[in-house]
DNA sequence: ACAAAAAATGAACAGTGTTCAATTTTTTTC
DNA sequence: GAAAAAAATTGAACACTGTTCATTTTTTGT
């Protein structure tokens, strides 16, 4: 059987164990089971099954960076307005998905991520620096990239916390609220500071 | 031997292996080991692992609460910059057990948290909403709820991420810096929107 | 000192990721 | 098309995990 047809059948069926089951069941045996291949197949294909969640996280970083890109509005702030809904929803249709991505952890020993992967990222955050962009033109270089990091990594951190519901049990404010009094208030902070 | 004296031993043994190894070192069998206990002591004394490293969060954010408590200045907004300071030197000295805090899970089967657990957090969330109410006095009570919520998860999530370490790589903007720069942002967004 | 109650034990069970010799399938060569 | 060589697939076996519970040891009460 071709390599490539095995390998997207795999991804296929485990995608349809997490969003089921939720990642807790994809292991290595049922993952075998559920596609009709064998374990040592599954290592063939994906060498680990570390590096095998790290293809899936993949598919819901890019799924998540389409979703953005449909996103089209002359005003900026509109813009990251509509960046930080688009994500709540994203996070809350995908929980499981989303919990993947930040409740897994590269073994000490290759504790580097692909290139391809953080670059996923990445230019996720270039498109909301863009949005600063035109919104703070006075807002000089590195303070902005700083921002945009700072914002992110909030936004990251807010959907982390209540994805994983270490914190749900306290905090009833629900997400999509909390991302945008975020985002409102981290806004006319650096309207503020812009300026400074 | 009494009761509570296996269990400090025990919480102890673990303590060590956590901050010098790390919670992936943490299983019944080396505990065992390196307290001298058996397995089966373990269990007799907290039920299951989950508890065990359940019981070393709280002492965690027990511990950081304390450091919380020290903080004493009149001026609340300065307060609110030295929480921040504590907060991240905190997380980074304790890496390994700030670690643990997020990256622990109760299985779906028992998915309520002790109510000591939730009060140790609650608390501290009580230490910044009071330096909120005193910061923004104009601030409605319940929007200065939902504003220190945010707050606190932000802190929360970029201490998750950076001690997680899944986004280190990518972002180089350290802890202290993070949490000084989203504190000043937010305090300044709050300040404005605090008379509307 | 002895019986009864309580506590400590560790082998055994079911699960996990991972490896690798043996098997099966595919491709190449004649 | 048949035989040989190469490649891919397999699943039993290994070392680990949390957890249980019959058995042994210790402590307690009389």
């Amino acid at each position: 059987m071709a390599r490539d047809y095995i390998q997207e059948n795999l991804v296929n069926t485990g995608r349809t164990i997490i969003k089921e089951k939720g990642v807790e069941f994809l292991t290595a045996r049922k993952l075998s089971e559920a596609s009709g291949y064998s374990v040592g197949t599954i290592y063939n294909q994906f060498g680990n099954m570390d590096n095998f969640i790290l293809i899936q996280n993949y598919l819901t970083l890019d799924s998540l960076y389409h979703r953005f890109l449909k996103v089209k509005t002359d005003s900026a702030y509109e813009r990251l307005n509509m960046y930080a809904s688009v994500f709540a929803e994203f996070v809350m249709e995908n929980r499981n998905f989303w919990f993947m991505v930040f409740n897994f952890h590269l073994k000490q020993s290759e504790r580097t991520f692909s290139i391809t992967y953080l670059r996923r990222i990445s230019t996720m955050v270039m498109l909301i620096e863009k949005s600063f962009k035109e919104l703070y033109p006075l807002l000089k270089p590195d303070k902005r990239h700083v921002s945009v990091q700072v914002l992110w990594i909030c936004l990251f951190g807010v959907s982390s916390l209540l994805t994983t519901s270490s914190l749900e049990s306290y905090s009833k404010v629900e997400q999509t609220k909390i991302c945008k009094f975020l985002l409102n208030t981290y806004l006319t902070g650096i309207k503020v500071l812009e300026k400074i």
